[in-house]
RNA sequence: GUGAGUGUAGCUCAGCUGGUUAGAGUCCCAGAUUGUGAUUCUGGUUGUCGUCGGUUCGAAUCCGAUCACUCACCCCA
């Protein structure tokens, strides 16, 4: 007799709704983000959310393939949500070839999808942002970046003592690598990247796997030990690490010149996951207890390369909307989720007609401006508007203002008075 | 893939070592208030106590399994 009582319906794992409270503060983060990189100079694409899932494997190797979402289409074709923007702007490099105008700055903040396990600050579904310069060896690009960045993490809110960008070089490490001899430097990059988080035996057990001699280990650990460029530069050899120490310091040169020294740092601890990156690699740290990574990129001169292409510089980064939100609730910087509304348009006579001709008026003033859909008297309109989020409110019918005038109330203060459309909306616009 | 913690109203949670009809706050709805909201007061709705099974005269409570969520590890584009 009884139906069955289904499951209500589920939200999947690692996503999330974005009722409106959390919608405008996740449009607070994309309009502060896309105000930064319009100021910059950068210009907004797009790309479709899913791709052949070989212009992923292509670059990373099938390993990839259990830590993103992919299928087989109706077409029998391999398909994967995208989990970086990285390859499809590669992917729009290549096809346009030389046509595009070079260097170009590119931005784009794409929904990107992983398969993997869901905490803090790691969805399923998630947003990023990314910036890329396309076309240029110049180590300026680099310095474009960082510049865009720190003054964007600026807009956030945040200080300068919040956060601070670490900056290594894969040239660097690689040339030093090959000073001290390693056999095989891919094997150590992995290595190097959870060295502080391994601890110093660990550290010299794997690289040894690697095949590292306790010798080269050594020196390895004691080049990885240096704060400063200084400290680089009394241990490296060769002329190729100190051609690439040299691009790192006309780097912070002219970070410091443009004002930005205190958020920028020489970290050789930072490397980076992935095998693409060929040049400088940063990533942006939040300085309170957790020191989450809340951006990373880096100089992947060779991408268009391995995807098919002909060799076209770029560098670029991504910032994630997870760990950013939370580091922004940390400090207070997010804003207030409830409803704003210029004007509500009341009616002591439930004056449908009047109360839409009304609000057209205040529209096309350029408020925005909301009243009541059903009939309701003026205590219920007046907790709508309330509710709402309304600032003013516009009486249709008020019988103490003059033909052509209305009645108004500033909610805030309950103030009363009277005017023209014309003068309400001075009043309002102050 | 591995480990730990948590599941009670839309939300935040209480419910001691098993014992009537499962609670509070908040939110929401209505009224006090038929020409003026945010305060206050009054009343009201909301639950397979995550799910399934076991122990028991009796389970939100104890046990097992399972699912979900959270956190950490692995990985990190």
């Amino acid at each position: 007799m009884s139906t069955p009582k289904i499951q209500p319906p589920q939200l999947p794992k690692g996503t999330r709704d974005f009722y409106p409270e959390s919608m405008r503060v996740q449009n607070f983060i994309f309009d502060t983000w896309r105000r930064a990189a319009l100021r910059f100079g950068y210009e907004e694409y797009e790309g479709p959310m899913f791709e052949h899932l070989e212009l992923y494997t292509g670059k990373s190797g099938d390993e990839i393939v259990s830590q993103l979402y992919d299928f087989t289409d109706k077409g029998d074709r391999r398909i994967a949500l995208r989990p970086e923007m990285t390859p499809t702007l590669a992917r729009l490099v290549i096809q346009k070839g030389n046509s595009l105008k070079k260097p170009f700055k590119w931005f784009s903040l794409p929904r990107l999808f992983r398969y993997e396990r869901a905490q803090k600050g790691r969805l399923r579904e998630f947003f990023q942002l990314n910036l890329d310069i396309i076309g240029t060896d110049s180590i300026f690009a680099e310095a474009d970046l960082l510049a865009a960045i720190t003054s964007m993490l600026f807009d956030f809110g945040l200080k300068a003592e919040d956060f601070v960008i670490g900056v290594s070089s894969r040239k660097l490490l690689n040339t030093y690598l090959q000073e001290i001899g390693t056999p095989d430097a891919s094997k150590v990059y992995p290595i190097l990247d959870r060295r502080l988080k391994i601890g110093k035996e660990s550290f010299e057990m794997e690289l040894a796997a690697a095949g590292l001699s306790k010798e080269q280990s050594e020196k390895l650990d004691q080049f990885m030990n240096c704060k400063s460029i200084s400290d680089v530069d009394a241990i490296i050899q060769s002329e190729a690490s100190k051609e690439a120490l040299a691009e790192i310091q006309r780097l912070f040169g002219t970070l410091k010149a443009a004002g930005y020294a205190d958020c920028v740092t020489l970290d050789l601890s930072v490397v980076r996951g992935l095998a693409y990156y060929t040049g400088i690699v940063f990533e942006v740290f939040d300085k309170g207890k957790s020191m989450r990574a809340i951006a990373g990129g880096g100089r992947y001169d060779s991408l268009c390369e391995k995807l098919g292409g002909s060799r076209v510089p770029g560098v670029g980064f991504g910032m994630g909307d997870v760990v950013l939100a939370d580091l922004l609730n940390d400090h207070g910087l997010l804003p207030d989720p409830k409803q704003i509304l210029d004007v509500y348009v009341a009616s002591f006579t439930n004056d449908m007609d009047q109360i839409f001709k009304v609000a057209s008026i205040f529209r096309a003033k350029g408020f925005s401006v909301s009243h009541p859909l059903a009939e309701a008297k003026l205590g219920k309109q007046m907790e709508q508007a309330n509710n709402q989020g309304a600032k003013w409110v516009v009486y249709v019918d008020g019988d103490k203002a003059p033909e052509g005038q209305f009645e108004f109330k500033n909610l805030a203060t309950g103030e009363l008075g009277t005017g023209t459309p014309e003068t309400i909306a001075k009043i309002i616009s102050q």
